[in-house]
DNA sequence: GATGAATGAGAGTTCATTCAT
DNA sequence: AATGAATGAACTCTCATTCAT
């Protein structure tokens, strides 16, 4: 098993580096040293600097989909799970320095990767927006939320999230989760309208 | 009689190129060759690429702005003005692949950039910033917003359509303005609660 | 008379840019802006870098020279033309950074300077030496040197000039000139040796 | 097994290329070639052009001070180890091109190198400037040399010997070194005066 | 004659990748 | 399997020189 433990190291520590720089300033040897590898080492376990990327990537993404997973459940309402999303990506998002957000960017413009990277890179998003539209769907069946595009908001509260990792970094990363989540909630789920002006 | 300014010129294919790829990947031949220029003339011009990015950033914020400014009037009701920002930023967005979201990144992670380079740019967010918050203040004040942490709201605001710049990537970029707009203002203001069942 | 100020200008410029930098670091626009004309201005007299330095440099050989046949009186007795000679060569190294030594290099070693550059050069190092030459042959004739290969001592005396503006510039420039070249005549003159003890 | 240490064979190089060009003329990658590695190869062992150079310096210094010291002995009169120490710097200068003149200027001159790189070439001198005063002192001490201004006449010395470089190279290295050597040692015991005159 | 904007050859340097050990 | 010394392609940037004005 000692094969798979030195694969995940190095997966590590190019999430560490790239979290931190982006994917051209990141250097090969700074993962191999953090990784406690030898820089060779890393091209017996990926084919190229993309391709370490590429799968350090798939495995955040994975990471972060059961991230986002935990806390939702079929039992809580679907406001309490859109509430949980929310949070939990904030949480993670304050956590890694938005670096999902940064790689969409990182792989969708860097001409390093192909389209076949790309298409991975895609499927993998689009798991994680039906997760968000199944949510959607269940809370309009239940008649919670009101009729909508389920496609079109899971793309926009996906984006939201999105956007708020681009806040914490603006703001400097000070803000304070539980707050912040809740009112972002408030405020997708009841809208910004003053109800009793109407 | 010159047609066009040598530096506005380059700093046009500047911004061509590095809205196609990202700051490491763009050459700056590849500029210098868009721009029908030397690559000596690059560096009469300005002190180093990384400056070169900077100026092109700040030329596109004003431009960015003066995009969003268009449309939004005092007469208009704030909802109206809400749909007109995320109009505008919807079109910007897909007009130039996200550039704006994506210099972000690029600034807030290349070590190239140092502090001053960040705080002009944090200025520059600052002052949009202050444009929607101040949106928002007039229809909370107008009666037709209910009372909400505007700061707050504006970043989520501003963040959410930077949101959509990546969800309208990932989706190819194929959707249409007009209703995408529509539906997230109408998300926005009156949020995903079902009324009726409350 | 207005050209041949204009030329003077530019020697004299150039000569303070060289003496600082050497022939690599010294930039033609600094020589420009030193001398309050335009850098294509400079080609207008010069057909290029190495050129002007050449002609700097021999202009500067035979401000040298003067510079050193400055006091030599046939009158003198040679002891005194020595000192006067060594105390002039000092004063001038003093004066500017032993350009002179400076120079001999940088042509000397500098591919960029060919075979017709340097033999400008030696020969007008060929006149120097002839004078040094004269002195002492003047001083051999009169008794008051010793029979001796009076090409070869040139060559050591003129070399010991040349020395001595090393040792000043090593030591930071700091001594004084007449001090200096009184010690050194009486050394060329009168020897190391202790005479008491033969 | 490595007939020869790569470094060791990169300052070889190194020493070859600068002795012929000057700082400024001298390329890496030719560097490179005559040592017959890579290009990169040498950013292995060096932090820049600057610091290659200025290790291959220090080491040429040792090796001259090595160089001086032979033949030196307690035993032997100061007037010999004088007589020795200007042949073998003679014998130097000759093989090496003077490149240990021409250092003193690089170094001195080229505002890449900094105070910190200057002063570890000062004390290089130093330590090769004592030990000339050494040998002059105890000659002074012996009753050999006549009472004298020991650290100036080791400046002038020094000097004397950097000179006969000058006087060699433009010359065209063609004089015999046991002949110069013999007159400059001569001179400088002796003195240039006609005793039997006095 | 005088200029300086424009140029591009050529330099130093970095770093992903290879391969002998 | 693991390494890291060696590599060279590719990059940014400088500056002598040209030439249209």
């Amino acid at each position: 098993m000692k094969l798979k433990n030195k694969k995940q190291l190095i997966l590590e520590a190019a999430f560490e580096v790239f979290s931190n720089k982006n994917y051209a300033n990141a250097r090969v040897e700074e993962i191999a040293e953090k990784a406690g590898v030898g820089k060779g080492t890393i091209y017996e376990y990926f084919q190229s600097k993309a391709h370490l990327f590429l799968e350090m990537h798939k495995w955040q993404m994975e990471e972060y989909l059961a991230r986002m997973e935990k806390g939702l459940s079929r039992e809580a309402s679907p406001s309490e799970n859109i509430y949980m999303l929310i949070k939990n990506h904030t949480l993670f998002t304050k956590k890694f320095n938005n670096i999902a957000g940064r790689l969409v960017d990182e792989v969708g413009f860097n001409t390093e990767f192909n389209k076949e990277h790309r298409q991975v890179m895609l499927n993998t998003y689009k798991r994680l927006l039906s997760r968000v539209k199944e949510i959607l769907d269940t809370g309009i069946l239940m008649g919670e939320f009101r009729h909508m595009d389920s496609q079109l908001v899971a793309d926009v509260l996906f984006g939201t999230m999105g956007g708020i990792s681009h806040a914490m970094i603006l703001s400097g990363n000070k803000q304070d989760v539980e707050e912040v989540s809740r009112t972002i909630t408030d405020l997708l789920l009841n809208g910004m309208l003053n109800k009793r002006s109407m």
